[in-house]
DNA sequence: GTAACTGCAAAATATTTGCATCCTT
DNA sequence: AAGGATGCAAATATTTTGCAGTTAC
């Protein structure tokens, strides 16, 4: 399993604690974080401008990807198939759950295909499902 | 076809100048609209405020939805279809055009189904198509 | 006339930028 | 040592709230 030093150095990033414990909290979370997540998680150990500046970074390096969200939320998840710099593979189902609010990358459930009207040229497809999660569900 | 003051008669609303030209910038348009738009098209004659309150006002009643983008900006859609106050039916899918930002509801096409890992119980779909609408595609 | 709506001011929140300092390589 | 990364301050942008005045019904 690659290590958080280990996304850092194949991106070409330079190893910095920030750097290391915002990647950590990505690398155990099954699902995705806001920004303020992330301050909260660190115990604002690291400047709320430092961590918009990571952020950005991983995105730009294809570390991580915003997440479209129904109530308009700015969440980040890993990227974890092989997203190239600034191409990102992002067509998997993401899962929002009611209850306890998580948002989940099915990672294994692809975007189906839909037919829209003669006219439109699609290129990306993403797609968001709301509803209760394995642990809402199962308690 | 229902005017803007029809629309605010049927849902207990005081016919105001605001917004019935607000309104009329949903009927008119195709796509969606940002609260920046709102503003630039009605030349700024209503207070920035105004706007905001309005634009959620018409959100409670039914009558607009916020539609969930790729790049988390806040975008506002009629309501074409029954929507009941509070339970807004938005299962079809929205197309973003990557060439002139415009974000259009396909009213027609509806969220295809998708098959769930185990344990997750969906209850909304949302689905979101980047690509080349008709205008940019023809031209 | 009364309740609802609007505008203004201001607060609260979110995000970006510049620059000096510090850390990684 | 050099370039990149961080922290702080401050600018900018976005959204919310309170209140007084105005308008719709």
């Amino acid at each position: 399993m690659e290590t958080q030093a280990d996304i850092l150095k194949r991106t070409g990033l330079s190893i910095t604690e920030g750097r290391k414990q915002i990647l950590d909290l990505f690398l155990e979370n099954e699902g995705a974080l806001a920004h303020a997540d992330i301050e909260k998680q660190t115990d604002a150990a690291f400047d709320r401008v430092t961590v918009y500046r990571t952020l950005q970074t991983f995105v730009d390096k294809g570390i991580i990807h915003q997440i479209p969200t129904t109530d308009n939320s700015v969440l980040y998840a890993l990227c974890k198939h092989n997203c190239a710099q600034g191409h990102h593979h992002d067509n998997h189902v993401h899962f929002i759950c009611d209850n306890c609010d998580k948002t989940i990358c099915l990672d294994d459930v692809t975007v189906p295909a839909v037919k829209l009207p003669a006219g439109f040229k699609p290129n990306k497809f993403a797609m968001i499902v709301s509803g209760a999660c394995r642990e809402c569900q199962a308690g």
